[in-house]
DNA sequence: GACGCGTTTGCATAGCTATGCAAACATCTG
DNA sequence: CAGATGTTTGCATAGCTATGCAAACGCGTC
């Protein structure tokens, strides 16, 4: 604490060079002789020295930091985007700094403390982006990539999942399947992926059975006990949906528990349902749910790839547009044994 | 990028100010009139300036920024973790540098990453805590707390759950309801968490029932893969366990998935479960598991608390001890609705 | 107006490393 | 050995803000 640390000066007077050598004895690709290198090595080793980036991003101008906005990590699906996240930036020689947004810190206050910190870039992993979330962005003046949110403007990229097709699909798959009654369990309004999975199901049906309004939308919140209690509630009110959208996983697990309460219906028999993010829990026995996988691995890489293209332009603002397709992940929750005519 | 960055000095000269003033301005109790305030965030606000803690950071040699090292965010039970450890060192005011730590990253290549940037803090959320981890966390020279971890040394402060407590009281449950065939399900043995309440589960059933071995033990590493492969092969076997006691909720919801699929037993009627870390999915519907939950605000509060230690000790390594009860939730796995004799 | 006191302002500097430049050194060639 | 070429080293400085100190200022009192 208040002993000051070990300074690359201290390790030059023990190890009888200059400071510029030990600066370059750290620094892989740079003009020292290796018995001056080691000289260096043995003297940090003694005093227990470490190297301190700090300076170097004042003269530099670059943190190597990357600041990471996230909310929600109590949804396995977020969870999991920022390990593979933090694993792939460090991968590409990036520090994270992690700043979770809540009702408690406004997204503009983190953006702030980011600023203050001169991370190299930010990267959003929100459910939801409004249009001050994007003019605080821009204002920012640091480049920006954003996950699953439409937002536009110089400097700042999106990588989004191709939300509307995946909805169409589900509701092909369905219609294959005979279903007559279909049910979309939508996520909180400010989601803009989530309106997109439902314009691409509700438009999918009407498409085929005309202009008649088919689909009934129940409301959730992405979380498991929205799920659970809306379509408790439909249940209990004698509907008998034989097809299930769910905005997301979360939601669709709680939907399937909700049917097996019930008791009377059971799923993939008389109802298939189909999520979206397939989280682990997804897979688990329990529940069998066919779901549409976000590619975390591909998201990530368009990521870091838009990373480097901005750190390689001089001082261009990139304003990149990535759409990652999602992958059907077919299991149990759509196997229907005998079509119910 | 290479356009260089507005700084105070811009601002002071926009504001027809002196650059102390302008530091002064963004700092909350400096000696400052209002008017001068005003003009310098009027000046900032029209250079969309940002202050810039980097050089604060030398001259204070407080970064304001605390490491935090994680593994396996794929387990809700950690991921959450993180979620509140970074609410709450956010409200203290720090700053969070993540570091995921895996087979591609050694715990001692993380920990020089963090040094390098001077963060006044290390905290460790992992399952594992080997002698060498404790090794490298002492050299390093940086205040340290550990989640779960018996690591000790000078300046490393642990925080534990009362594993062996929690085991012991597992025990205890399940001889009142006179469980004959209990069996342990285990982490990772480098698990030091796991080892505990495995030792406090089984010297309660011996010290109960004489010094013969009754408890069965089985093998996991703490995922939910591992819980259901265990339990379906022992089911396989034709045993007939009446209690299951797992190192964790995601090997517990495993485990009641295994028999569930088997059909042979039902839980809770047949035989009992509990799991430890109380993960939201441990209370979803299809599982309604008794678990003991690792308070995490308390968990946090407590670390947030030595942090406050350690800062506010001049130069002393701080090394505190905390032990945080374990909460019994109970829940329908161990509701034994018929006792079986 | 002179004086005193409290407030506000500016000056100058510290904090630590990376790097351009020039000097010193090593190595090789004819 | 002179000279040329390449390598290694040290010097000096830039990068930006917070803060101690002294100067300047404002205000009230006699």
């Amino acid at each position: 604490m208040i002993k000051r640390l070990i300074t690359s000066v201290d390790v030059a007077r023990h190890a009888g060079v200059s400071q510029s050598a030990v600066s370059r004895a750290f620094s892989s690709n740079a003009s020292i002789s290796p018995a001056t290198r080691a000289k260096v090595f043995e003297a940090a080793a003694a005093l227990n020295y470490r190297p301190n980036r700090i300076p170097a991003i004042m003269l530099s101008g670059r943190s190597g930091m990357i600041g990471v906005v996230v909310g929600g990590l109590s949804n396995p699906f977020y969870a999991l985007a920022l390990e593979h996240l933090t694993i792939s930036l460090r991968d590409a020689g990036f520090q994270i700094m992690l700043v979770h947004v809540d009702d408690a810190l406004t997204f503009d206050t983190a953006l702030d403390q980011l600023a203050s910190y001169r991370v190299d870039a930010v990267i959003t992993a929100l459910a939801v982006g409004t249009r001050e979330t994007a003019r605080s962005l821009t204002e920012l003046n640091i480049p920006a990539i954003c996950f699953n949110s439409r937002i536009i403007g110089p400097g700042i990229s999106t990588i989004l999942s191709n939300n509307y097709a995946s909805g169409s699909l589900a509701a092909h798959i369905m219609q294959e399947q005979g279903v007559a009654r279909p049910v979309w369990l939508a996520g909180p309004t400010r989601n803009a992926a989530s309106r997109e999975r439902r314009r691409g199901f509700l438009e999918a049906f009407s498409a085929r059975q005309g202009t008649g309004k088919i689909v009934t939308e129940l409301q959730g919140d992405d979380t498991y006990e929205s799920g659970f209690t809306a379509i408790r509630e439909y249940l209990r009110q004698d509907h008998r949906p034989d097809g299930l959208f769910c905005s997301n996983d979360l939601m669709a697990c709680g939907a399937l528990d909700a049917l097996r309460d019930h008791g009377v219906f059971s799923c993939p028999e008389d109802v298939m349902v189909i999520g979206y993010d397939n989280i682990p829990q997804g897979a688990w026995h329990a529940y069998q749910l066919t779901t549409f996988s976000q590619n975390l691995a591909a998201l990530v890489e368009a990521a870091t790839e838009i990373l480097a293209k901005i750190f390689s332009a001089p001082a261009a603002r990139i304003s990149q547009r990535r759409v990652i397709e999602a992958d059907l992940i077919v299991r149990r929750s759509t196997k229907r044994t005998a079509p119910t005519s």
